[in-house]
DNA sequence: TCAATTTACGAAATCGATTTCGGGAGTGTA
DNA sequence: TACACTCCCGAAATCGATTTCGTAAATTGA
């Protein structure tokens, strides 16, 4: 079929060993065979074989990204992400392999580990279950979860900053004067609704606000679902002056709902998001969020499996990255701020 | 390490052969060992390793997506696509692998055809060259091309109806009494800025109106860059009443561009894109455009991909696939449509 | 000059599965 | 009884590389 190390070693009569070691710089190999095998290997067009390799190597220079989200959700935030990850990952050879909903279920997900088709996993999970972690451990497989913090502490993740970005939000509405700001949570208490909640209630505390319970509601987990949260909100007797909105996705659900009710963002309504998000620059007015640093989330996160990789041994590594504030109209009422 | 099928074998006191036939349906094999073979397979936890099938099998069960843009650029139309793609790529036990600015040089290219880590490709390209084919024919792997049509007449490939959607559009720009339409065109003449060019003459001469030189402006091919194009079109003496853009991001540069000049939409200026990415949904006013089915061409391109693989000697496959006009109220001044 | 190293290479094992081929045991038929 | 045929199973080859270990030849050192 295609050219193996055996038509080299046949062609220059000398051993595939001799072969294998020219090309793979091995120092017992005179500088004469080197060349002529390098020659030769250009010559005939070899490549070798990725399944050979990986079967006597046992390593496949792949690493799986298990999602079980859909892709069409979190499409600019995915994107982001595998830019920095394929950067990082490319610079020592390695490539990216995609598992959609196939960590589902336990089973195939011990299935996926156990065909051994990828060194390492990448988890892109709004949740992991406790019990997932622990039978990775005890897979003993190398993993890291990207974009959340886990409970278990013998995970490894790579998280942005949720609750101080969530805390510059909160500073940012207080400073411009606002004194009722709804919140819109979500159904399922993951670490990061925690972290941003624990910033809309710790950003009250410190500006001596109570907190008025009418003014957080929840939304359902689906996205562009922040629309009856947002009507919710403007339908309470004394309605905010501004919203934070858990996601960019549901910023603009909300921006929706409020432009229906004919009112006005921010003279009405203030708005912002979080993530950073591109689609919440193009709304009108563009909504005030928090970006999230996803291309150096994805790249962290593969160095950090990467060092799993090569020693699992090591202790969970941990990482929160900062994250930056943008102000946009949403929020300014007089002249524009020139944040993207 | 893990459990290999010699470890069933041997506890068994049966041979590697018959577990394996076991194992994958053989029918040499009596019921009765099959069910013992089975229930110590799951027992052990056995899992086959793909590294050693891939190498006796020669044979991956995953399919390569190419990119040579980057993923930032295109993360809406990335991420339908790769949902059609991934949900039938599984349905058969394949999975995705991504090469990033990989194929870049054919050199490299040559190298991942050759090390055979994938059974075949899909091209995700914003033009692939003849010689590319070439060397793609040359080396027997099957592929196909993403999202446009490709000259080369041995060469498969996916595409949305450009022309006819273009047409579409031109028509329902006329249809509102525009005689004056911008059109913003490409550096490179790839076939889908030529089809959706000449829809844009066709859709022109068909109503009887003349070609004006002077509304057809060249944008960057980078995204972002329809913000002058839209300018260069709004300086004109005789500016237009409408703009096709080329495409959606192209639409939110001119969009930007139009709102700046105090001009509105659609009122002084209708505005037009071309995509159906999510973000020209987001925009005040949302923008009239031509979805592609981006779920469908990503599980066509797996569907003709797998078909290749099996038989590689098959004529190439090339199919159009229809698109859908997406009339928003860039266009429509009044009572706004109901589409999304 | 002779022993001790170094240098350069090859034989063979190995990674973990799949698959071909051959044959013993059991059954059926003349 | 002899022969043909299934039914099951195992031995061994194979996929294509990597890597260990041994050794002949060349080089060095005393």
């Amino acid at each position: 079929m295609s050219v193996t190390i055996e038509d080299i070693s046949k062609k220059l009569k000398l051993s595939t060993s001799t072969v294998s070691k020219a090309l793979n710089g091995y120092k017992d190999v005179s500088e004469k065979t080197r060349d002529l095998v390098m020659g030769t290997a250009k010559e005939l067009g070899y490549h070798p074989s990725a399944a050979a390799r990986n079967l006597r190597r046992q390593r496949t220079d792949k690493i799986g990204f298990v999602f079980n989200n859909s892709l069409m959700y979190i499409s600019d935030y995915f994107a982001e992400v595998i830019v920095g990850a394929t950067a990082a990952a490319e610079t020592v050879g390695n490539n990216i392999v995609l598992y959609i909903n196939e960590g589902d279920s336990p089973d195939s997900l011990i299935q996926l580990i156990r065909a051994r088709e990828v060194d390492g996993f990448v988890f892109v999970w709004n949740h992991v279950p406790a019990h997932i972690v622990d039978m990775l451990l005890d897979e003993n497989v190398p993993f890291v979860v990207l974009g959340r913090r886990v409970g278990h502490p013998q995970a490894s993740w790579i998280a942005p900053d949720n609750y101080n970005g969530g805390l510059e939000l909160m500073q940012h509405l207080i400073n411009l004067g606002h004194t009722r700001i709804g919140f819109t949570t979500r159904p399922s208490m993951g670490r990061t609704n925690e972290d941003r909640f624990n910033a809309y209630k710790d950003g009250l505390i410190q500006a001596g606000i109570s907190i008025d319970r009418d003014l957080i509601v929840e939304t359902k987990l689906e996205p562009f679902s922040g629309y009856h949260a947002a009507k919710q909100l403007l339908d309470l007797n004394d309605p905010p002056t501004a919203i934070f909105a858990f996601h960019d996705y549901v910023a603009i659900d909300a921006h929706q709902a409020i432009v229906e009710r004919g009112l006005k963002i921010p003279d009405d309504v203030a708005l912002v998001g979080f993530d950073g998000l591109n689609v919440s620059a193009f709304t009108t007015p563009p909504i005030t969020t928090v970006s999230q640093p996803l291309a150096e989330i994805g790249r962290e996160s593969i160095l950090t499996l990467l060092k799993r990789i090569a020693n699992n041994d090591l202790p969970p590594i941990q990482k929160t990255l900062p994250v930056e504030l943008k102000i946009r109209r949403s929020t300014q009422p007089e002249k524009s701020s020139n944040s993207t």
